[in-house]
RNA sequence: CGGGGCAUAGUGUAAUGGUUAACAUAGGCGCUUUGGGAGCGUCUGAUUCUCGGUUCGAGUCCGAGUGCCCCGACCA
């Protein structure tokens, strides 16, 4: 696109009370826009960050055989409480202002939701085991907002929930999302640390998160040097910390951001619902269940916190907002038919193209908008450029860019 | 929910209790300029968060409220 389209610009200050980096560079970069504390728009580069994000989930998310679907935001408050969740002090509560609606509370997970509509479709082993999932604006009702993206009041989530006829497949399968997920937070450049958690009173055993490893994360982990086992710090309390309970090794305490979990739930919501199937033997049974969790802008967050320079942002390749940021230089005709007729190429051979093509602006300020940006790879076009060799300028290029020379572009990228 | 901090053009800051609230940046117009936020000129832009109080006089002092940030608690 046009970078003078656009209608979001960058701006030079950070805003005043803003601390973490992740807010300070996403507003200032025009990525998101806070409305309240913890509530956030996405603007155009920031919704392609996400959007991306969720193509990634999406991906790997059909290839476990996760079916997509999308449920109520607002959800009726029976729910909750069959569960005996309906009172959780996290709830954002909805009604109508005159008219008698009933009650609702603004979802902030599924489970409930889904296992009823399930007990409508499942009836027999052979129905099972299933999974289904969503991507959705989720709302909570924090204490307190913090640190941009990471802790919002509303956030975008992608929640899986699996069913299945026993244990032993459950545990199959949760191997599998385990997989997934990896491979997710891999695929949006974070490397994540599996972490054991105890299990709440909803589960049927202990949990795992996914924890990236940050200065500015909530969490308190526990990982060993040697085997890499981690821990939260509320299983560490339970049994006491010291050494690694695998292998002995020493074990480190680390900050870290939660970016996914998955859980056991086991027949809790089944039986809540009264899900059901009939087995080989005719034997009637509770449909065993699983869910797992990642937040999508929470993960946007964690990635700009681990992936930064003084200058800015520096994306990753697959989530990067634009696969290229084509800069203009000067106002030469000749340099802007090439520029023009570049942008064109790029586009019809598929390349997602961010073309600053804004005039009056000057050189440093077009670099300087671009190191914020992040955009990994930047292909400048000047009189320069035109002339054989960028060899000299390639020096002046920092290390989060990658100059290229138009000769080469189309093989490059 | 306890504790702390902050609140002034879009943004970032300034202004002993004393004219018409200033500067930078962003924005408009004109000219110049093009490899690291370049220059000159000109114009625009503010009920100084809200309500109340003290005072001859409040952006400034006092009280309450609201919002935002940070620490903690919380985080099925």
């Amino acid at each position: 696109m046009r970078q003078s389209q656009l209608f979001t610009k960058t701006s030079r200050e950070a805003p005043k009370d803003e601390q973490a980096l992740n807010a300070k560079l996403l507003m200032r970069a025009g990525f998101v826009h806070k409305n309240s504390a913890g509530v956030y728009s996405f603007l155009p580069l920031g919704w392609r960050v996400l959007s991306k994000i969720a193509d990634i989930v999406r991906e790997e998310m059909a290839a476990i055989g996760g079916q997509e679907i999308f449920l109520p935001v607002l959800v009726d408050k029976r729910y909750y409480k069959a569960t005996g969740r309906a009172n959780v002090d996290i709830t954002f509560e909805a009604k109508g202002k005159s008219h008698d609606t009933g009650e609702f509370i603004i979802g902030w997970s599924h489970e409930e939701v889904l296992t009823e509509i399930a007990s409508r479709f499942v009836f027999s082993f052979k129905d099972l085991p299933f999974a289904a999932y969503q991507i959705q604006t989720k709302a909570r009702a924090e204490p307190r907002a913090k640190s941009g993206l990471l802790r919002g009041r509303e956030f975008v989530m992608k929640d899986l929930y699996s069913f299945h006829a026993s244990k032993e497949d459950l545990l199959r399968y949760y191997e599998e999302v385990k997989k997934a997920y990896f491979k997710i937070f891999k695929r949006c450049g974070l490397e994540t640390i599996y972490t054991l958690a105890s299990g709440g009173v909803f589960t049927m055993s202990n949990t795992h998160e996914f924890q990236v490893v940050a200065p500015l994360g909530e969490d308190t982990i526990y990982v060993c040097q040697k085997c890499k086992y981690a821990e939260n710090k509320e299983v560490s309390k339970i049994r006491g910390i010291s050494k690694c309970p695998k292998c002995s090794g020493q074990i480190q305490e680390k900050r870290s951001i939660e970016v996914g979990n998955i859980f056991p739930l086991g027949e809790k919501y089944s039986k809540a619902f009264d899900l059901r199937f009939t087995d080989k033997k005719g034997e009637k049974k509770y449909v065993v269940m699983g869910s797992y969790g990642i937040g999508l802008s929470r993960t946007m967050g964690a990635v700009v916190e681990v992936h930064h320079d003084q200058e800015g942002i520096i994306w990753p390749k697959e989530i990067a907002p634009f696969g290229a940021h084509l800069i203009l230089l000067g106002e030469e005709s000749k340099v802007k038919e090439v520029s023009e007729s570049l942008y064109g190429s790029l586009k019809k051979h598929g390349v997602e193209v961010l073309y600053d093509d804004r005039e009056q602006k000057t050189v440093g300020e077009k670099f300087a908008d671009a190191d914020l940006i992040g955009i990994p790879w930047r292909i400048v076009i000047s009189e320069r450029t035109l002339q054989k060799d960028c060899a000299e300028l390639k020096k002046r290029n920092d290390k989060k860019v990658k100059l290229v020379k138009i000769k080469n572009v189309q093989q490059t990228i």
